[in-house]
DNA sequence: CTCCTTACGCACCTTCGGGTGCGTTACCGA
DNA sequence: TCGGTAACGCACCCGAAGGTGCGTAAGGAG
């Protein structure tokens, strides 16, 4: 009987989940983990990602303060971005994360066939 | 150069947020944390999920095998939630975010203040 | 002279997560 | 007799996240 009301303002996994949780935040940062990398290098990293959503995700880390970016102003322009030590930070919780799924993701996957299997009541999706 | 492509589907990282990403998941882990609780005690504990949320919550997180479900089917009903090992073995991952956010969300914060007031590109929002 | 390149901005459209509100079962206390 | 209670299901609505496609600058390659 420690814990009584959680709100969701207040608690602090929420304040993560809003950093990180979108669909491709976690794809840069991990892009972005082996130093310093070019807009279109990144762009060709990720599988799948548009123009759009690449500098939409930046922009956003950049105002969280988890990247930085260096514009050299030529033609074409170079553009250049890379994690800060807070963005650094991040990384080992984010590699505890892939570890967990790299260990359990099967056991959910699993625990999902079972589930729909069965005949129980069919969660909405 | 280590690592080449990233794709989406292929990401562990995609894999674990596809579950806890939800806005009030980590909330109800947070709450089942300290043993097997009832319904409406979640629902009391959390503050403003509402019942279809909650319901909607429980239902993934038990098709994904995070979970448990107990009915005792009585009149009114007893229903009771509990996390499985596979639940449990999320905990510690959870912990981390939430320790990364108590200690650098006021970073984050101040990185945002100051990327709006000085006169950068407005991220979408 | 024309096309390709880089790193975007902008406008539009679709999808889906989340929210609101109402109905339901069957018992129990006033 | 009537309302309260527990734990939902269902139908509908809304806004934001994400996707698509087009425009753009200035220089270098062909």
């Amino acid at each position: 009987m420690k814990s009584r009301d959680i709100s969701l303002a207040a608690c602090s996994y929420s304040h993560v989940l809003e950093i990180i949780s979108n669909k491709w935040t976690a794809l840069v940062i991990y892009s972005l983990e082996n130093g310093t990398i070019r807009y279109g290098e990144i762009q060709r990293r990720i599988e799948g990602i548009s123009q759009k959503m690449l500098t939409q995700t930046l922009r956003q880390l950049e105002r969280d303060g988890l990247v930085s970016r260096k514009v050299t102003p030529s033609v074409p322009p170079i553009v250049e971005y890379a994690l800060t030590p807070l963005g650094d930070s991040l990384i080992p919780c984010m590699k505890m994360l892939k570890d967990w799924a790299a260990d359990h993701y099967s056991e959910v996957g699993k625990a999902r066939e079972a589930y729909d299997t069965s005949g129980a009541e069919p969660v909405v999706r």
